[in-house]
DNA sequence: CTTATACCTGAACACACATTCATATATTAA
DNA sequence: TTAATATATGAATGTGTGTTCAGGTATAAG
């Protein structure tokens, strides 16, 4: 009976929880839609996720491939970052399959990957 | 006529870029919706920003709060984690708005500080 | 072949950050 | 007042991460 996969935010407890449920909630609307507490595994998949696109010089090179695609050195050059940077930045970006690459002769060419990625980081510059 | 800020991704540069415009691209439609390439000064504020939620427990006190507004030692309790160290998450959410508090008596009740981060929490949730 | 260009990679260093521990503040109960 | 509970805070520690530097691979040109 002791679901280690707390995945419910109905806490199914018997833990030592000094206030159950009473407290008058001042509720929102925040608390009329139900939702999942998450689990320690998706919790972690997801700051990976956030933490991945957490970092200046990787979303400035994200907002450069949603206008067009671009080889290393450009992006270097507009970024005024030194090459190794940019592709060691590149290399964490390809890891987590945020942009795609093509190679033409000694150039390679990077592009998001997909539309979707180009949702969220829209949907996370709103937020600011 | 050198900005410093430059906002816009059609670059502006003289910079030394070996590759103009003429890189045949395979275009997606993704090339198709002009976006225009982050400040530097933006690009930070909004790393900051996931970064602060880029944290497995963080993103779980905040997917606790999104169903109901919770006390530190219960939250510590749900989460299997001292006091101390959620009372330190909470200080960062609370830092960056994205939690509110009421006191009563020895409790501090934390709660999402409003719809917008419940929106932008869901669309990371749908990353994963 | 040799040289140059474009990019990649591994190691090292510095910095940021989450947790723990000890302690401090605030509220309630006795 | 004194003791107990709930939370907050500061310092220390350990771990993770971005950048730099030096060198390595691949392609193209001479």
């Amino acid at each position: 009976m002791s679901d280690p996969s707390i995945e419910s935010a109905t806490i199914q407890d018997g833990e030592d929880l000094c206030c159950e449920d009473p407290h008058p909630t001042h509720s929102e609307d925040v608390n009329t839609i139900p939702i999942e507490m998450l689990s320690m595994e998706k919790a972690q998949r997801l700051s990976e996720f956030l933490g991945f696109l957490a970092d200046p010089n990787r979303l400035r090179i994200l907002s450069i491939l949603a206008v067009k695609e671009m080889c290393v050195g450009d992006l270097a050059a507009i970024l005024e970052m030194n090459e190794s940077a940019v592709s060691h930045q590149l290399r964490t970006l390809r890891a987590i399959q945020l942009v795609n690459f093509r190679k033409q002769g000694r150039h390679v060419f990077y592009n998001l990957q997909d539309r979707q990625i180009l949702d969220f980081y829209r949907s996370a510059i709103d937020q600011i």
